[in-house]
RNA sequence: GGGCGAAUGGCGGAACUGGUAGACGCGCACGACUCAAAAUCGUGUUUCGCAAGAAGUGAGAGUUCGAUUCUCUCUUCGCCCA
């Protein structure tokens, strides 16, 4: 017997989809149609283990619904922006297009090789012009309706390469690649009004069912919608500043006040320019980096001023203002109350500047006389010491009752604040898309008019210079529009624009006049599945749902706000670490087990330490290469595999072993379709079919019940269990008629799954065309007969058979005549008899 | 520090709405085939016990006829935010 050649028929297979375009979408009208997305990827080169299983969890979904008669749009593109690119381009002195294209093609034979449903027609590539092209239309849309706008923002800057930093290339302060303290420098950039709509995001979310909890609950803490109170604090001093702005959220501890501190940004930072200790305490802060992590774990250092607020509900009482590191521009207005009794933060900045420590709020537990002292109390309680406000419940109450007195006496008013800050868009790179802006001479930003658009990236530059190559890109930036001179805006924009709407763009792929055509987005959208990492839950899927918003923004383009109907997040794929002796990391090539141990490779004296599985990474060595693993076990073991050992939300662990086994059982179940094919020549006359109907019937139920409940590790268990079952009934010897019947639709339920296989199989039988999903008989899932549980005094005793629908009388008479039961009950009385129809009887004795 | 989630054999994991704990796979053991090995096939595999039986889902309590599942307290781990 032949044995499943993968090599042959997987081509075979690939080749048929490609030539016949089998995967064409087009737009059904009169047909349900289903948009399935996975997150795109990045062309970094090859594909991982983490896009085998994110493209596999996707294809087994598109090939489900599409044999249940969707029209299904499974399209596949790439987010080609991004610093890889550039960092790759100027190690190997290379244009960073040719660089992205080579990794797309690469990428694009690698997933073929994987057997995906994609309808590679609507390829798309984020850093092609004509996909810009159309983002640099919506960038002046968005600019028209006044979402976009230009304000001054600190930046993360290396003074050594002079470029710009993201957050995480900023490492521990100094730059990645070198090693320069990271300054904070001011610059212009670009912004997109998110926080407009911020409380739209969040109700949103209730919409959103078929999101994952903790993703709505991740995105709702990003947005942090806090309620508080604006409060004007009276201001006496040297300076002619009559009076400060604050936000809080804890306007009820106000009699606790014992500094007033601002942000280093705080417009009366302005009177100290010339104040050389505050330069140097302003050094200091800045080296304490701008993230809130750094500033929350950092030393809180202040700077006292001259200048006094007063409490606003103690007149009296007059405190020092303070700048203080802990306070963020961003985050109200740049400046905070100081109650050190009850917020930590306070508490370390009044212990080392030996500042009041007033206690307003004490445990309901305590007495009145409470105090704090070694750290601060930030939990509920009842208002002490606090004159008309003594008594009430903190912080509900207070807070309440609190900014009620403030109204009143006009010192205060209720706001809501969000976290939630603008979207600054600019990049200081040259591989992303260009900013559509001119400036004149006088520096005025001036869009550039649509019908010159795209502006499109220069090529062939010199990316080894200093800062955005760009900006030294005199003959690009430089421009004469009759005879007046311009400079071209030299940011790009961050790649998170790119692919905030590329999931439209999938529905009108080829549209020239705009980013998507009305009429797909109405058909397609919204994504029926969405598919991808966890790690994008916040910035990417957030920023999606706002460009929907934007571009829908006073026009009401079309019906839907929300772009992914339902989320699904997949785990990562992990694989045991390996070190030698010097802690230097191993790969798995690199490491062989010899008689239980696990030495180097051809170093039977060496000893490897295994380490816990991680997920995969370049750094770890821990990776393997799904290439390779295509090539030796085929596409479909690979698919198989991935699937098998967890369920798909959570990690799962790479295993060698685990792989070869599924290569293994593709070859057992080859050999079992090569016995049924036998079988069917055979012919056998029988007429009961009842018994394998009803094995083919619970297989497709748990498969469908499997595939919609993401449990598709069980499917994986599932096609186990029904070879199992298969190759113990052929023993019996059926008609053809039977066999084939019922394994043509195990075949299709296995489809989705192993394609290449079930269609090799599929064509055996000849039974290639008409697929389609077959239906559950529910009346078949019914059993006759029923072990029921049986239960002395809640113990399990053992089971007995009886028949359907028996009643509790009947079984407690079978139990009676049963040896093995009986000898549990002998003659005693039933005090308790629990019955449970078709299931289960418990007697308590 | 806060929020969310998880904990089940040697391992990955099953168990639908409270009703047979350990499906399926890996590993391991034994057997068959073989001169032998690999491959393959078969059988077994929670623990203790020869057995009858008992214990058992991170620990402790609670609700219940009955708890992996519900409630409370604790421990550990993971993720996110700080």
């Amino acid at each position: 017997m032949n044995r499943y050649n993968f090599k042959e028929i997987e081509k075979k297979w690939q080749n048929y989809w490609e030539d016949n375009k089998f995967f064409k979408t087009q737009k059904i009208k009169d047909k349900k149609k289903f948009y399935c997305l996975e997150m795109f990827p990045y062309p970094s080169g090859k594909i991982h283990m983490g896009h085998v299983r994110n493209y596999t969890i996707g294809d087994v979904l598109a090939r489900y619904k599409t044999l249940k008669g969707f029209n299904v749009l499974h399209p596949m593109g790439w987010d080609s922006f991004g610093m890889p690119a550039e960092n790759a381009a100027r190690e190997n002195n290379l244009d960073p297009k040719v660089w992205t294209n080579q990794n797309i093609k690469t990428m694009k034979n690698q997933l073929k090789k994987l057997g995906l449903s994609l309808d590679w027609d609507r390829e798309i590539s984020t850093c092609n012009k004509d996909y810009y092209k159309h983002q640099q239309n919506f960038f002046l849309d968005l600019l028209e309706k006044g979402l976009v706008y230009r304000k001054e923002n600190y930046v993360n800057w290396d003074p050594v390469d002079e470029t710009v930093l993201a957050n995480e290339q900023v490492i521990d302060g100094k730059g990645w690649r070198s090693g320069a303290i990271v300054e904070r420098k001011k610059l212009s950039q670009w912004f997109f009004n998110i926080s407009k709509f911020s409380q739209n995001l969040l109700d949103g979310l209730e919409e959103l069912d078929s999101w994952p909890n903790k993703v709505k609950t991740m995105q709702k803490n990003w947005i942090g919608k806090s309620f508080g109170c604006e409060i004007e604090f009276e201001i006496e001093g040297d300076l002619p500043i009559k009076n400060i702005k604050c936000f809080t959220t804890r306007p009820d501890t106000l009699f606790g006040f014992s500094f007033l501190a601002l942000s280093i940004d705080h417009e009366v930072s302005n009177f100290y320019i010339k104040n050389k200790e505050f330069l140097k305490f302003k050094e200091e802060c800045s080296k304490t980096g701008t993230t809130e992590e750094a500033i929350a774990v950092g030393d809180k250092i202040g700077f006292k001023t001259n200048l006094f607020a007063k409490n606003p509900l103690n007149p009296e009482q007059k405190v020092p203002v303070y700048f203080a590191n802990f306070v963020l521009m961003d985050y109200g207005f740049g400046a905070v109350f100081g109650c050190p009794a009850h917020d930590q933060r306070d508490f370390d900045f009044a212990k080392k500047y030996e500042l009041e420590i007033n206690t307003v709020v004490k445990p309901y537990e305590e007495n009145n006389d409470f105090k704090v002292s070694k750290e601060a109390y930030p939990g509920p309680g009842t208002i002490i010491n606090s004159k008309f406000l003594n008594g009430l419940d903190a912080p509900e109450n207070s807070v309440i009752e609190t900014i009620k007195i403030l109204e009143e006496k006009k010192l205060g008013k209720k706001k809501i604040n969000y976290r939630l800050k603008d979207w600054g868009v600019s990049r200081q790179r040259y591989w992303g898309c260009p900013i559509p802006i001119i400036y004149d001479e006088k520096g005025k930003a001036i869009p550039v008019p649509r019908e010159a658009l795209p502006v499109e990236l220069p090529e062939n530059i010199d990316l080894k210079v200093k800062g955005n190559p760009l900006d030294s890109q005199k003959s690009w930036k430089e421009i004469t529009i009759n005879g007046k001179k311009f400079t071209r805006e030299t940011d790009t924009l961050d790649t998170f624009v790119c692919s905030s709407w590329y999931y439209l763009r999938f529905c009108s792929p080829n549209e020239k006049n705009y980013g998507f055509n009305k009429e797909d987005i109405d058909y397609w959208m919204p994504v029926d599945q969405y598919i991808g990492g966890v790690e994008h839950a916040i910035l990417h899927l957030l920023y999606s749902r706002f460009f929907m918003r934007a571009i829908n923004f006073e026009n009401q383009d079309f019906k839907i706000t929300e772009p992914f109907q339902s989320l699904f997040t997949q785990g990562m794929v992990c694989h045991e670490t390996y070190k030698d002796q010097d802690n230097n990391w191993l790969s798995p090539e690199e490491i062989e087990k010899i008689d239980n141990k696990i030495i180097k490779k051809g170093n039977p004296n060496t000893i490897v330490k295994v380490g816990p599985s991680e997920s995969m990474s370049k750094s770890k060595k821990n990776v393997i290469d799904p290439e390779d693993i295509i090539n030796t076990y085929g596409a479909d073991s690979v698919r198989l595999f991935i699937l098998s050992d967890s369920p798909p939300e959570k990690d799962v662990q790479w295993s060698e072993q685990g792989m070869a086994s599924s290569y293994k059982f593709i070859q057992k179940l080859w050999v079992l379709n090569m016995l049924i094919l036998d079988e069917i020549k055979k012919n056998h006359p029988k007429d009961d079919d009842s018994e394998f109907r009803k094995e083919t019937n619970l297989f497709i139920n748990n498969v469908t019940n499997n595939l919609s409940n993401f449990t598709y590790n069980k499917i994986v268990a599932n096609i186990h269990e029904i070879h199992s079952s298969i190759s113990k009934l052929l023993r019996k010897k059926y008609s053809s008629k039977t066999i084939v019947e019922n394994y043509k639709k195990i075949l299709v339920c296995m489809l989705p799954v192993i394609p290449h296989f079930s269609n090799e199989c599929m064509e055996l039988l000849k039974e290639k065309s008409d697929l389609k999903w077959p239906d559950v008989d529910r009346q078949l899932l019914i059993e006759e007969n029923i072990n029921f549980v049986v239960q002395i005094n809640g113990k399990k005793r053992g089971l007995i058979k009886a028949n359907r629908d028996i009643s509790e009388k009947d079984l407690i008479g079978l139990i009676k005549k049963n040896i093995e039961m009986n000898k549990y009950i002998k003659n005693q009385e039933f005090k308790k008899k629990i019955f449970v129809p078709n299931k289960l009887i418990n007697i308590i004795i």
